[in-house]
RNA sequence: GGUCCCAUCGUCUAGCGGCCUAGGAUACUGGCCUCUCACGCCAGAGACACGGGUUCGAGUCCCGUUGGGACCA
């Protein structure tokens, strides 16, 4: 690590899935790292092996790739360093930083709660703090905090906070199981791996002092601290699963785009002016901590969903299509890359939020209605109506299949049956696509193609005839 | 309860003492475009939590109140 490099760390717990609040947090550490041509890492912090599981890992490691943020190194795993974390937990208590504790926990259980019912503070009495026999059973370490003076946090955001000493208490570093704690973990890891700005979520910015105080002790260099605020669900508390979809995975699956979501979560909590729309160049070439706010923001799915819209309207269409393609198998529809599917896609972009959504949109295009929607045949199959399509038929054998020539051939028909554009439009709808709502008329046709428009609208007005409409 | 953080339209935000009659975006409403639905364009409604200071002047600085959140249990 190269000196005055810039190295940052996202450290998520495979107990859940990557959530929108933690991709955030691993957004800015990577636009920092990158804007300052540092080191992003990777580390997984999977000492709860009880909560921990496999497969929340992969989705963690699949969601901040499928977001493109690709770390430097790692990914490291804390449940491979437990002897780094004693070996430095020990090295506190031969240096007299740290004592051996041998309260149990059925004891401080009741310590606490005799503190609480007498009103004081649930804190450590630091009664083996002077011990000085060493019974011959399990102990904890304990780290000796100073019990006077105050600790002063330097927050990137928030400037110096102060927390006075006598608040903190002896916290154990090292359980008489023999694992280390999380406070102890994290600030050797970051310490032994040349973490130089801590960027992370606010509910952490409590813990800071005690970790402060660990550096001190290890005679380590602290790194900066930046305490970004949290991501709020619409009743304004932290965002959970409560709030329902919170993880990237579940947008994905969703058919939102990695562009669309890196550009909304960047602007959650950071903004450069008033401009709304970023790539990813430009937001590491923009991206610094005095532009992120300090105060929580709510998570909004209709700006997502705006920005989702933003991206599909803009990506190129091939590229759209090969993304749409997982969306339609889904749906049962396996389709080739091919200029038809592209030329769907052109139809769609405009008129889909999602890729999802795109999709359900478009599945006409592959699949013949399988039946018509009942309140547009009402209004639409009349026998005024499927005359008109029945002579439209007749036209469209030999009129050259493009938008214009179509169109021309609609209006001619359409007014020597005397029926309003719309009507008629309606009916031609109804036969092609089943539905009242789709993409331009003429566009649709020529993507169909005349053999299969014929076929469509032969079915319809034979549909219309059994079902007791008006077929002529 | 203790500690800490935060406070501009419903939401995301611009604003870093005079450029603010508070700007943009989203969502909402109306209109235009139009073969449907969208897109697009135009217009509208909508906020500085409250109270004290400091200052010639405060959304912007300070203090308090209120409210919200997080952490510790």
């Amino acid at each position: 690590m190269g000196l005055g490099e810039v190295r940052t760390r996202f450290a998520p717990s495979p107990t859940g899935y990557l959530h929108i609040g933690g991709a955030r947090t691993a957004l800015f550490n990577w636009l920092f790292a990158r804007h300052n041509r540092g080191k992003f890492i990777l580390r997984i912090e999977d000492t709860d092996r009880e909560r921990s599981r496999e497969e929340f890992l992969e989705d963690i490691l699949s969601s901040l790739r499928w977001l493109g943020l690709q770390w430097d190194e790692g990914p490291y795993f804390q449940s491979e360093r437990m002897d780094l974390y004693r070996e430095h937990a020990f090295r506190l208590l031969e240096e007299g930083k740290a004592y051996r504790c041998y309260c149990t926990p059925e004891e401080l259980e009741q310590m606490r709660k005799k503190a609480l019912q007498e009103g004081r503070k649930p804190k450590y009495d630091g009664r083996c703090r002077n011990r000085t026999d060493q019974p011959n059973r399990p102990f904890a370490i304990r780290f000796k905090a100073p019990i006077e003076g105050v600790t002063v946090v330097e927050d990137l955001l928030r400037g110096k906070v102060v927390f006075r000493n006598e608040e903190l208490d002896d916290l154990i570093i090292l359980r008489s199981d023999g694992t280390p704690t999380y406070n102890f973990c994290v600030v050797v890891d970051d310490a032994l791996m040349g973490i130089t700005h801590v960027i992370r979520g606010d509910d952490h910015l409590n813990n800071t002092p005690r970790q402060l105080l660990l550096y001190q002790a290890l005679g380590f260099d602290p790194p900066r601290f930046a305490h970004v605020p949290l991501i709020l669900g619409p009743d304004r508390t932290r965002l959970s699963k409560r709030h329902g979809a919170t993880s990237v995975s579940s947008y994905r699956e969703m058919g939102f785009l990695p562009e669309a979501m890196v550009n909304y979560l960047a602007r959650l909590g950071w903004s450069w002016g008033d401009q709304e729309i970023f790539s990813i160049d430009e937001l590491i070439e923009k991206f610094t901590l005095d532009n992120v706010s300090r105060s929580p923001a709510v998570f909004d799915p209709e700006k997502l969903l705006w920005l989702n819209s933003h991206y599909i309207k803009t990506l190129p269409p091939e590229e759209i299509a090969r993304r749409l393609q997982p969306f339609l198998e889904r749906r049962g529809i396996t389709v080739p890359l091919d200029e038809k599917l592209i030329e769907a896609v052109k139809t769609l972009q405009p008129r889909s939020r999602t890729l999802d959504e795109m999709a359900q949109q478009g599945l006409f295009y592959f699949l013949p209605p399988a039946s018509y929607d009942a309140s547009g045949t009402k209004k639409f199959f009349t026998e005024r109506g499927l005359e008109f399509l029945d002579r439209f038929r007749e036209r469209i054998k030999a009129t050259e299949f493009d938008p214009q020539q179509l169109e021309k051939a609609f209006r001619e028909v359409s007014e020597q049956r005397g029926l309003k554009t719309r009507d008629a439009a309606q009916a031609i709808r109804l036969s092609l696509t089943g539905g009242t709502v789709s993409p331009g008329l003429f566009e649709i046709m020529q993507i169909l193609g005349r053999e299969e428009c014929l076929r469509r609208i032969e079915k319809a007005l034979q549909w219309a005839k059994v079902s007791g409409g008006h077929a002529p």
